[in-house]
DNA sequence: TCTAAGTGCTTCGAAAAAAGAATCAGATCC
DNA sequence: GGATCTGATTCTTTTTTCGAAGCACTTAGA
């Protein structure tokens, strides 16, 4: 499960083309997820893991290991990971995600009103 | 595999927030590609598969039904696929990603040259 | 009518990824 | 020493994805 990295074929990608690199990186559960909670601020390992939903130890590592290779992550000397600039690069290129989102809860809602009374 | 929605707990999430919701919609393999390979035009089951690299058909159509019911995707009469008027808007929310990944790959070229000689 | 090729789509066994719990080693505190 | 943090690893089970084969249907040609 080699890190996706631009100018190498990726996984649903034999061109390299850097943004398939970034797709199959991103694409990747809890890629991007990562990413949105190391934004505020380092966390260590444990606390990382918390805010992600107690996801698995297991992917964590595996995430931060890809993370790290694509330098979107570092690990600091006190052990706590954070956000390389090019990661906090990308988390301002996810970030119009956000504003996407909250449209999507509301055309969602209005197609299908949650059993509301009227 | 329920489709993600927002307002109700979704893989990774318990708090049915849009963008827990939108992150683990997007976190899937080829949910990315799809929008992506579909905002140029509406395409048939088969021409999509061609265009995300051949992409197992049962994934494809796991996929589209899962943006269909999130409503980024629709089929015409015509049975193509298309982007709705919401997945045209997350493509132009994923769009920084492709500026990004553009200043990642020139990063990554410059932290480590790929055996070039000088 | 038979054949060939093209659709959208389904099924199923195998491989890969993720989940999740247990565990280890080191540091800290009492 | 014992309890309790930490980052990190290992292992087994479950889920997801792969990938090839096949189905039903349509079109085109002989």
């Amino acid at each position: 499960m080699p890190t996706p990295t631009p100018g190498r074929p990726v996984r649903g990608s034999s061109t390299g083309r850097p943004l398939m690199a970034a797709l199959d990186l991103f694409g990747r559960r809890w890629s991007l997820r990562i990413v949105w909670e190391l934004q505020r601020g380092p966390l260590g390992f444990r606390a990382l893991q918390q805010r992600c939903d107690n996801m698995s130890s297991s992917v964590l590592r595996q995430r931060l290991t890809d993370l790290a290779t694509a330098l979107v992550v570092e690990q600091h000397p006190d052990t706590t990971y954070a956000l390389t600039p090019l990661g906090h690069d990308a988390y301002r290129a996810l970030r119009p995600l956000v504003r996407w989102s909250d449209d999507w809860a509301a055309a969602l809602a209005d197609e299908k009103p949650t059993s509301q009374h009227g």
